[in-house]
DNA sequence: ATGGAATGTGAGCGATAGCTTATATTCTTG
DNA sequence: CAAGAATATAAGCTATCGCTCACATTCCAT
């Protein structure tokens, strides 16, 4: 009886059932892209490692592309809780502890399923609705420049704009880079000792004294 | 059924008309790339692109995964080339003029190709023989330890194995991301401002007196 | 209890992928 | 030139992909 546009997939799911489908597609799609990688992550393959049909998979999601957006908003939006909480911590803060409150909470970020992070970081392409994976980093910038507007007295830069960029990317970098391919400065007691060189890197910038500016002429334009 | 590849492919091209044949598929990979995007550079495309045969692109790739593989290798060469060039001249200079160089020459490197730069870095899935892209910051951070070692006492730094993996992972991840993100940083004037900032982040941090350790516990294990 | 809405099913379609192979053409060398 | 080695061609194979559709089952309000 459904001669009705079947080319849009239910918007939202109204009974408990059905929530349980939607639930069990995004859990299987996120442990394929963990186990297998993500061009051994095909719709037919989801469907049948959530234990749902193919058909159940298009009702609720309209493409592949769909379901993995699904899981990187549900793995950002933890992210995102985790960042915000520390950031929020961190407004009432000197600067010293803000920024190792910062770093712990990057550092924390990426502990909630480094495998998944790491999938999504290096095999998801950023095309289409999957181009926005870095709105953490977005919101995570923002909320840092109002920290530092409000302790701007404290440190020696113009340019908040610039430096929150320059700071979250480089923290975010830092931690990501340290999971990925140094995961032993992260465990045990060493992970304190990055923690020192990161605050160390990041204090040394804001603190440094305004007048720090030279003409230099060194970068080449193309 | 996943068959191996069996038909091993000719290793080199003794004449020149081949060689022909393989730069031209090579090249006609990485436009596809750039102009089109990692799915869309199936075999088939980039055969009739290079204006040869599929069976010619078999004849001197085994797979798909080789022929990219050959476009990273050719673009990474090239970063190379910028890079040692750059570490080289820097031994010999005092440790502000160095760290600009190092700089720089990052800046160079990303405006080489960008836009293939950013199509390897994010759509490109890091497996099998394409899982070592990072060859290059692997080099760097070598030889920036050897820099670093060459002027320990100018400064305050420990950890040289640290710092190198700090410090290249930071300038790298600042002038991608800023070439991804933010070219607005790295046009006219303010690409002077840009290097100046990232200088006093690096400098204040090698900078640091040795003495500054706090016994802090802020990281949390999980 | 019943009818319609919500949800679930899976065979299978069309497209395209990576790749093989039989054959044709060009080069090199005696 | 002859002949074999090197190189080039493209039709087409197999596999798999994302996705549809006709239908079955379950839920819920009446």
């Amino acid at each position: 009886m459904a001669r009705k546009p079947q080319t849009r997939p239910r918007k939202s799911a109204s009974q408990q059932r059905s929530q349980i489908t939607v639930d069990a597609l995004i859990e299987a799609t996120a442990r394929i892209l963990v186990r297998e990688g993500y061009d051994k992550a095909s719709t037919n393959r989801i469907a049948a490692v959530a234990g749902v049909s193919i058909g159940s998979l298009y009702q609720y999601f309209p493409s592949k592309e769909a379901l993995v957006a699904a899981v990187i908003e549900r793995h950002t939006r933890q992210l995102s809780d985790v960042i915000q909480a520390a950031l929020a911590r961190a407004v009432a803060s000197p600067l010293e502890a803000a920024i190792r409150e910062l770093i712990g909470a990057a550092i924390d970020a990426h502990g909630i399923d480094p495998k998944l992070h790491c999938v999504l970081a290096e095999q998801v392409p950023r095309v289409g609705r999957l181009e926005n994976i870095n709105a953490v980093e977005k919101q995570a910038r923002l909320l840092l420049r109002d920290y530092l507007e409000a302790h701007r007295d404290e440190i020696g830069i113009t340019d908040l704009d610039l430096a929150a960029f320059i700071l979250v990317t480089t923290v975010e970098a830092l931690t990501h880079s340290a999971v990925l391919h140094r995961p032993d400065v992260l465990t045990g007691e060493k992970a304190a000792e990055f923690v020192d060189e990161v605050t160390q890197l990041v204090l040394g910038y804001l603190q440094t004294p305004p007048r720090a500016r030279k003409p230099n002429k060194v970068s080449r334009a193309r």
